[in-house]
DNA sequence: TCATTTTACATCGTGTACGATTTAATCTAA
DNA sequence: TTAGATTAAATCGTACACGATGTAAAATGA
């Protein structure tokens, strides 16, 4: 059977497309909170909950040091956040957030709520899709190949 | 309605996530080819069709000749692709495949099948996820915004 | 307790990714 | 036909993304 390579390769690009247009988008439409994607994501994810470690924060964006430590750095030079030492655990930092990035939570909100909705992009069938990407993604999550 | 935007955020995390475990499973499998997951991407278009220009190339992955040149060189360095320039056209160049990636393709799509399959990915619904994601990618291709 | 191991983070090297600018070749219109 | 616009690549600056390695602090065990 060859038809499963084909699909595979098929299904490998639509969702690396999907990633760089979604990422396009909000690159857009965060420009002007001077923000990136991916800062965009640590503040999705101090918005939840504020003062977590590097640790805490690369867990949850499936993000390595090498990755988040040049992230982080930038966003404290942007005042987006700062950076102490843990007091209980002097190897461990805590992240939190600036009056500045709590203030801009919903404008940040809003601009990219009116600016995907202005797309209709809706219309695709976008809750059947969260749950085959969840399976698929829960799927890599078990495997570690 | 405040929803929608949750949904979104869910959305466009699902798919970077998705993204980024597709090209770390593809990373992996094309480690002892010394090829990127990026590089395959090239192979792939041009085993379908030989001796495209910069442009045709980088216009079926989306991508500019600012990501597609360091990728072209280094894959020139490696012995994977010529390039030369067009007798019609002394602005473009023509990028072919090497004996060596006309080699390669079946046991690089063996490798690919042979390690997507031992993880049965295809239990998700990979065809409704497939046509969902083309659904959204082609919204995203009409809109420019 | 103190040597071993583990853990949290930092740093480095390589490889994308993208927008902006530059250069050279081609095309177009007056 | 030639000045101006357009086009194909190259280059530059910024920002991820990842694996490998380094370092210091904490946890572990004999």
């Amino acid at each position: 059977m060859d038809k499963p390579t084909k699909l595979e390769q098929q299904l490998c690009f639509e969702v690396y497309k999907a990633s760089s247009n979604f990422s396009k988008l909000y690159a857009k439409t965060l420009e002007p909170f001077g923000l990136t994607f991916t800062q965009y994501l640590v503040l999705l994810v101090l918005w939840e909950e504020d003062s977590l470690t590097m640790k805490e924060i690369g867990g949850q964006l499936g993000l390595g040091t090498g990755t988040l430590n040049p992230i982080i750095n930038r966003m404290i030079q942007n005042g987006r956040i700062v950076k102490e030492q843990s007091a209980e655990d002097r190897r461990a930092f805590r992240i939190s957030l600036t009056e500045k990035s709590r203030a801009d939570e919903k404008p940040i909100e809003q601009a990219i709520h009116d600016k995907i909705t202005s797309c209709n992009y809706l219309d695709v069938n976008a809750i059947e899709l969260m749950n085959n990407l969840k399976a698929l993604n829960a799927f890599f999550g078990e495997m570690d190949l």
